[in-house]
RNA sequence: UCCUCCUUAGCUCAGUUGGUUAGAGCACCUGACUGUUAAUCAGGGUGUCCUAGGUUCAAGUCCUAGAGGAGGAGCCA
């Protein structure tokens, strides 16, 4: 007999079809002649209610019947005597395939909090939280590849080993498969990679852009999705040692076409979380709604839903970094000094607490900032005609500020050149990127998207480690 | 890396100016209940109060150090 998965099951109205149920059981719960089994195996965040007779034989088995068990039940699928849901499942047999012993499995029917279920991370997909995250995740992920499939965009695999270590994003991860406990040196005391796998030192990749700017130089429109590594010491509810990024990259377009592209893609995939994530979506507004009681009334944030939708329904505020200095400038926070960085005059690197102001408190919707000064941004970056600005665009959400960051690349190649001596680059290691200014040369653009970043937005969470199932943080690989 | 806070039962947490026997809800065990919805009702406490020192007649409570966790900042996606 073919198992039915809860998710149809719970969609049947076929009363008195003969079914198979698998899955785990989340609560049982009854009394003396009647028995009640929430199961739940993942297709869904619902749960089916499998009804069981006590009798001899049954309560036997019912014993074995705790939360966290799997279990492998056939039975009738019939119309619901009770009020809670439509079908269920009246049990001929239940089989325990795993026992779960109840003094020792440590998820219970109630709300745990967060910060124990990251120490229970192996078991941690079964609670209703991470299994409507885990959905949402899947969704999302082919979200963002039907976008750019759908408008014309290649998948590239950039490489996750690099020998660059001018990418330029942050601190790397070596690969190396020399000996620690007796490193090879040269003459004059430095490790010798020449012995290492590669003959060269090897770094696990920060950022795919440059690869993807080969590949769009050829293919028109690319785009990347891949892990990603930084090995910052960040403590941080928005950083990962692992994450993983979305990096389009495209030819024949300019800085313009690049916030088009962004702001088209985040709302694509927003409305495709609201029509096809719907269940997991309420559940999370509800977890939100019942932790934010705690908050004060001003503290707290729009409710899921009506946030995604709202950030559907309104073009993006777009200006320049010039603009937004300004607007600090003039600001109550920035003139009465309640800024812990008083923003002093143009050039000044924005702060979290600047580009949450702008975004949470002046035009209270998503951001896009342009035209940084080139001093505060990435070598690759468009210089524009004033000699001081760049064609960098970053885009600020609520709560989790930069989500994206992008820019139209340079294009030309004595500019590039001169921007990499001057920033100190060893041009050696960047002879192939160079070439691609040399033969054919096109305007482009593209940016990074975090998709962790992106998935707290959509569920709500608060902490990025609980939107990626293994989180790697400094002084944590448990898992 | 810097700053702040937290660590008490399996889980979530309370524990007053240091005071005698360590508290609640849930989980678990026993029983009741003819269909429950995180079922309900009655009974049962299952503890290295994070660890190691110290102050004190007396430490869950105060001090020092360490471990683990969380939040904020920086770096950024």
């Amino acid at each position: 007999m073919r198992r039915t998965e809860i998710k149809s099951l719970l969609q049947s109205r076929d009363y008195g079809n003969e079914v198979l149920v698998q899955g785990w059981v989340r609560t049982k719960r009854g009394s003396k002649n009647v028995s009640f089994i929430a199961l739940n195996d993942g297709s869904t965040i619902n749960n089916v209610q499998i009804v069981v007779d006590v009798d001899d034989n049954s309560a036997a088995i019912l014993e074995k019947v705790n939360t966290g068990a799997a279990l492998s039940v056939v039975g009738e699928l019939v119309e619901s005597a009770g009020s809670g849901q439509k079908v269920e499942v009246h049990a001929k047999n239940i089989e325990v395939l795993g026992i779960a012993n109840p003094d020792e499995y440590p998820l219970q029917p109630k709300k745990h909090s967060l910060e124990f279920l990251r120490e229970k991370a192996h078991l941690r997909y079964r609670t209703s939280t991470f299994g409507a995250i885990a959905r949402i995740r899947h969704n999302m992920n082919f979200a963002i590849h039907k976008f750019f499939h759908d408008r014309g965009f290649f998948n590239i695999h950039s490489p996750i080993i690099t020998g660059s270590d001018a990418e330029g994003a942050g601190e790397m991860f070596q690969v190396t498969t020399l000996n620690l406990k007796d490193i090879p040196k040269t003459y004059d005391g430095q490790v010798d990679f020449r012995q290492d796998f590669f003959g060269k030192a090897a770094n696990l990749t920060v950022s795919g852009q440059l690869e993807a700017e080969l590949a769009a130089l050829a293919l028109s429109k690319v785009y990347t999705f891949g892990p990603t590594f930084r090995a910052e010491n960040s403590n941080t509810v928005r950083h990962l040692a692992e994450f993983w990024m979305i990096e389009p990259e495209f030819a024949f377009g300019d800085i313009t076409d690049d916030m088009n592209l962004a702001e088209d893609m985040l709302k694509y995939v927003i409305g495709y979380a609201l029509e096809y994530c719907m269940e997991d979506l309420s559940f999370l507004s509800n977890r939100q709604a019942e932790e934010e009681k705690s908050k004060k009334t001003d503290e707290r944030s729009m409710e899921l839903i009506e946030k995604l939708r709202f950030v559907l329904d309104k073009p993006f505020e777009r200006l320049t970094y010039t603009e937004a200095i300004d607007i600090l400038m003039n600001s109550k926070p920035n003139k009465k000094k309640k800024f812990q960085f008083v923003i002093e005059g143009w050039g000044a690197d924005l702060q979290s607490e600047h580009e949450r102001y702008l975004v949470e408190k002046h035009f209270q919707k998503p951001v896009i900032l342009t035209d940084y000064p080139s001093n505060i941004k990435a070598f690759y970056m468009k210089q524009n005609d004033d000699g001081k600005t760049v064609r960098a665009m970053d885009i600020l959400f609520p709560q989790i500020g930069e989500i994206v960051g992008g820019s139209q690349r340079e294009e030309n190649y004595e500019k590039l050149y001169n921007r990499i001596k001057e920033m100190g680059i060893p041009e050696e290691l960047m002879w192939w990127y160079l070439e691609t200014r040399k033969f054919g040369t096109v305007p482009h653009a593209g940016f990074g998207l975090g998709f962790e970043r992106l998935m707290l937005f959509i569920t709500g969470m608060s902490n990025i480690r609980d939107v990626i199932p293994f989180p790697r943080t400094p002084m944590n690989l448990e898992f």
